[in-house]
DNA sequence: CCCCAGGGCCATA
DNA sequence: TATGGCCATGGG
């Protein structure tokens, strides 16, 4: 078993990365302890299974599981890098959050948060289509059905840790099959044809990300029958890093920014635009502290 | 009973 | 191009 340490950034505080993970919902890709997140991936055809703590001012990640596949320290630490956002300078944005009204208080707070990324885009586009216009806790609901049902798993100490279904698994479904899971007919569809998409390789991941410019992702992400501007964007900021992607129309967004304002009603879209003012290229990083102060 | 949930598509005019 | 209905379920 290997066994990586990664020193933390500057700016960082793991303890703000468990709360946000834990938020009051149950996921199914990943396993909580007091100090301690556990998480399966898919590499190749195997599923690596590690546990991240935080010792000594490092980041602690150990294998878990046999893995017949070499570089698994090299994996390890590629993984967490890009989960947790490692590698990006936030020093920028603190400084430009300072003069903001409502954002300078939020970086005050909840100093050392950093993104939570979903690297695989398949993952990421399906998570959204099936929080489309449903509350969190019947998201995940869902989402648990269709892992534990398509996803592989590995066992450690009696318990199951899955990784989301392939694309080639979720193509072959049909839309009753999805249905059984309380997919609504609309996301069974959306969701069997992504698959299919991915499955037959006309959409690639780091084609997209290879574009290298948010609006030119977020308009091939559209093309996408079921994905829109708020999930192109969410895939935008979640698994390509994107910082200037915006959830516009995002629920939490908007009624965080009521919240925030102190207002009695959703901000129009003019609004939203200008509660970004004087944080330009910290948009997503914004909308990601939002979320943080929800509850 | 109502409305709203970390939306998006489609029919209609 | 703009507007409204629809989707499925759960919580307040």
């Amino acid at each position: 078993m290997k066994t990586v340490r990664l020193l933390k950034p500057d700016i960082f505080r793991f303890e703000e990365t468990l709360w946000f993970l834990d938020r009051g919902f149950d996921d199914c890709l990943y396993t909580l302890k007091s100090h301690a997140v556990t998480k399966a991936i898919r590499v190749q055809n195997e599923i690596l299974l590690f546990e991240v703590t935080m010792k000594d001012n490092a980041l602690l990640v150990q294998q878990l599981n046999t893995c017949s596949l070499p570089h698994m320290e090299q994996i390890m630490q590629q993984y967490l890098l890009e989960w947790f956002d490692l590698e990006r300078d936030l020093q920028p944005f603190y400084d430009k959050a300072k003069n903001h009204r409502i954002v300078s208080n939020l970086v005050n707070q909840f100093a050392g948060l950093r993104l939570i990324m979903i690297p695989d885009l398949f993952e990421a586009l399906c998570w959204c289509i099936i929080g489309q216009q449903i509350n969190l806790s019947f998201a995940h609901k869902m989402k648990t059905g269709l892992v534990t049902t398509y996803g592989e798993h590995v066992e450690h100490n009696g318990q199951k840790h899955f990784v989301f279904p392939k694309p080639s698994v979720l193509a072959e479904l049909s839309i009753d099959d999805l249905k059984a899971l309380q997919f609504s007919r609309q996301k069974a569809d959306y969701t069997i044809n992504l698959a299919r998409l991915f499955a037959e390789g006309n959409i690639n991941q780091n084609q997209i990300r290879d574009l290298n410019d948010t609006a030119k992702i977020i308009s091939e992400l559209c093309k996408i029958r079921g994905v829109g501007e708020w999930t192109a964007n969410y895939a935008a900021m979640k698994t390509f890093g994107r910082r200037d992607a915006i959830t516009f129309g995002d629920a939490g967004l908007l009624n965080g920014i009521k919240t925030l304002s102190q207002s009695k009603q959703k901000p129009t879209r003019q609004e939203v635009e200008n509660f970004f003012t004087g944080l330009e290229g910290w948009e997503a990083y914004t909308v990601f502290y939002v979320w943080r102060s929800l509850s």
